[in-house]
DNA sequence: GCATAGGTGTCCAATTCTGAACAGACGTGG
DNA sequence: CCACGTCTGTTCAGAATTGGACACCTATGC
């Protein structure tokens, strides 16, 4: 018997079809750089799926430090947190002007069922978690210059383009929202690219950064 | 309309619960102290329900640095991630003489579609989530001291008896653990407890520990 | 063209943290 | 009751990190 992922690729829709099959009208939402689509505290029960641009969860802490959870960018789906709670526990802002579809969890939940992708949506939760164990993980037993590198290259996977051994970075984040991934300050951060650049794993062209994945996935796995 | 979760506590069972309901003999298994449940790389789809003792998940490094991710007790539920993949990647370990019942993934989901469980299986999964979110939030934006504190506390309120103010840690946990916990070394762990003791948030009896609860909150809301 | 705002490059003193080492305390099983 | 293993308490020099400051660069809008 083939796992249940696979075995039934063909048979249940991906998250993203889901979303498609939503049998209510779902207008699609813009938003602007910066704006926030929902924010710590707020009362939304709703899914999200990315039609274009690029989104950033967050956490703020009473004392203004902001800790970036994730990116998510065009055909991902966000908003996974109404399931627990009534109310948001995390931002959910805008990093460009971005378009996103909203769905209620009612109707969300509704399409799951139609389309019988409850196993899709469990491996989508169940995948999250992983994702969040590995930060944790990272933060717990990584070096700051090395999450960096983890984080830039991360990062350039899903936002860069591809150029030769480089992926392209153009303005996608900052060194303040790196800082907020890897844990440290903003001034660390930039001491560590600059350290990257004299060992060629980074290249700063004017303001954009291009990441060279060879040298970078090397860096992260030498002597472990 | 009530929540999902609350509306429907009534009706849905909590997956507790489910799995009392698995149609399937469900043996029990014991694990002595220290005895591995699953580990990184195993093939096991199955889930797991504490009935007594306390398990941890952790993940390791090649460079044989530990990170705790979770701590379970009695009644609680692990193993979700076999609904990404078939291999396990963390490991989950039995810190004290453990019984649990472990159903395979596809009996527990023919159970939980049996019980209509759905979306409290869901909102356990964000649950998850929420909680591993947390725990990167406080390691990017909280000193380890004050980490300490939360864990500590956290601990307390799932595995100590309440004595008075105090709630007692019979060696649930060591310092090991815990530096795993904070993402920081043994001796800083030992240092940092030290410095509660004389500021009365945790009293140490021969070699358990109690924990104030009062006390210790106020030190992780203070100056925020 | 100039002021402004947001991002980047740099510096540094004070502080925190690491990693390794060693001694003592406790409990268990010969 | 002693040896042994595990855990806690402590120390320390060297390394890494913080947080604040300041200069500069480059778009943007008036």
């Amino acid at each position: 018997m083939p796992t249940h992922n696979d075995g039934r690729a063909h048979l249940a829709p991906s998250l993203r079809e889901v979303f498609d099959r939503v049998s209510v009208a779902d207008p699609r939402l813009r938003f602007d750089a910066q704006a926030a689509i929902y924010a710590n505290g707020d009362e939304d029960e709703s899914m999200y799926l990315i039609d274009s641009g690029q989104v950033k969860l967050s956490m703020s802490s009473a004392s203004g430090k902001d800790c970036l959870l994730a990116i998510y960018t065009t055909g991902e789906v966000f908003g996974e947190s109404c399931f627990t709670s009534v109310k948001r526990s995390e931002n959910a802002t805008a990093m460009q002007p971005t378009v996103v579809r909203r769905v209620s969890k009612r109707d969300f939940l509704a399409a799951v069922e139609k389309a019988r992708a409850f196993e899709v949506l469990l491996a989508h939760l169940t995948r999250r978690i992983a994702e969040r164990q590995m930060a944790v993980f990272d933060l717990v037993t990584m070096s700051s210059e090395r999450r960096l590198a983890k984080v830039l290259l991360e990062v350039a996977e899903k936002l860069g383009v591809a150029d030769g051994p480089y992926l392209k970075l153009d303005q996608k984040i900052s060194h303040e929202e790196l800082s907020q991934m890897v844990g440290t300050t903003r001034p660390r951060i930039t001491a560590f690219i600059k350290g990257f650049r004299e060992r060629g794993l980074v290249m700063t062209v004017g303001r954009a950064m291009n990441v060279h994945r060879q040298k970078v996935r090397e860096f992260i796995d030498t002597d472990l």
